[in-house]
DNA sequence: AGGCAAACAATATGGGTACT
DNA sequence: AGTACCCATATTGTTTGCCT
């Protein structure tokens, strides 16, 4: 299996109207990757820049940033074509990894947007090599720049950074540093297709903690109705769950409960609700074990919100009852 | 019927990070 | 400039049950 490090360089529209008049908001405009091996060995590299078909005048910010010119792209090939070779270049047998996790979805759109037969049909797993960054060296959850993670591991800035090869470059170095094999289990998924029915689904265990992403739903209630969404069976055991507290949610978006798992403990679920690329719904689910703190911290967070609503209501009806009266 | 409050929903806003 | 993601809080709206 080799791992196919990629990064990506797009434009977008410099002005409202261009934009308001197009449908693709990203247009790719250069491609650049390192292939290693599975010693993570640099084995080949890929690089082009493309010529735009969309926009045509470089927008300002992005410009300052990537410096790149339409000069330069006048005679480059067109997307279609660069990213078919870029794809025959990958191979076979490989995963795709990615500084963050917008690169993946941005080549699948602008492949869309030219109809190209896609990546894949499914849900691609990958390697987010931010996360895993994070994950390796500081406290797992900090989303950190690329020259950041190189300055932290003084790798060698011998090359400009926010150009596609670059980026590539630096991000491949970093991949490689990262020894420890367990953080290679934290694979990110990337759902620019969702799964499409319950067998797609995914069910991925870490170390500690497990997320499902459910298929896609065509509204809410169907989704939070759904057995599988809303199941807490145990993610260590499969056993059955009791219920400490039920399903609840601050804003609608986020649902939390608490379970107890005769063998493992407490449990901590989180329910995620999302809008699919075709605007639709899907859940990601999270599940970990809970030491009394988080649960006492799920304890608060309910209670709280009943009380904040409380006070609101007392207050507006406070405000209420004292303008009947004419007091101040 | 009308008032009230809790609970439940949905949306909006603002803070942060990152990416081009 | 714009996007995505994450968080938390605020605001507004709806439903439900219980009271007078």
């Amino acid at each position: 299996m080799n791992y196919i490090v990629f990064d990506l360089e797009w434009n977008q529209a410099a002005d409202l109207r261009t934009r308001l008049e197009n449908s693709l908001l990203f247009e790719i405009i250069e491609i650049g990757a390192i292939k290693l091996n599975e010693n993570r060995d640099q084995i080949a590299d890929f690089h082009e820049l493309i010529r735009p078909q969309v926009f045509h005048t470089m927008n300002q910010v992005t410009g300052d940033l990537i410096h790149i010119n339409m000069e330069q792209l006048a005679d480059c090939r067109s997307f279609p074509e660069v990213a078919a070779d870029f794809l025959k270049w990958c191979g076979s047998n490989y995963i795709f990894c990615t500084w963050g996790n917008l690169d993946l979805t941005e080549l699948q759109r602008n492949m869309d947007y030219y109809h190209m037969p896609p990546v894949s049909q499914k849900t691609i797993k990958y390697y987010d090599v931010q996360k895993l960054f994070s994950i390796a060296f500081e406290d797992k959850k900090s989303r950190r720049t690329l020259q950041y993670a190189v300055d932290f591991l003084e790798i060698k800035k011998d090359v400009a950074f926010h150009r596609a090869y670059a980026d590539a470059y630096y991000t491949a170095k970093i991949l490689a540093q990262i020894t420890q094999t367990k953080v290679f289990d934290n694979y990110s998924f990337d759902t620019y297709h969702l799964p499409q029915n319950k067998s797609e689904e995914i069910w991925i265990c870490f170390e500690d903690y497990a997320k499902y992403i459910s298929r896609e739903f065509p509204d809410k209630s169907t989704a939070m109705t759904d057995q599988k969404v809303l199941s807490t069976k145990c993610f260590l055991c499969g056993a059955k769950t009791k219920k400490k507290i039920p399903w609840f949610t601050n804003n609608g978006k986020h649902y939390y409960t608490i379970v107890r798992c005769a063998r493992h403990g407490m449990i901590k679920e989180k329910i995620r609700l999302r809008k699919s690329e075709n605007d639709q719904i899907y859940v990601v689910k999270t599940m970990k074990q809970a030491n009394p703190e988080i649960v006492q911290d799920i304890l608060n967070k309910k209670s709280q919100i009943r009380n904040s609503r409380k006070e609101r209501r007392h207050k507006s009806s406070r405000e209420d009852s004292s303008s009947t009266l004419g007091l101040p």
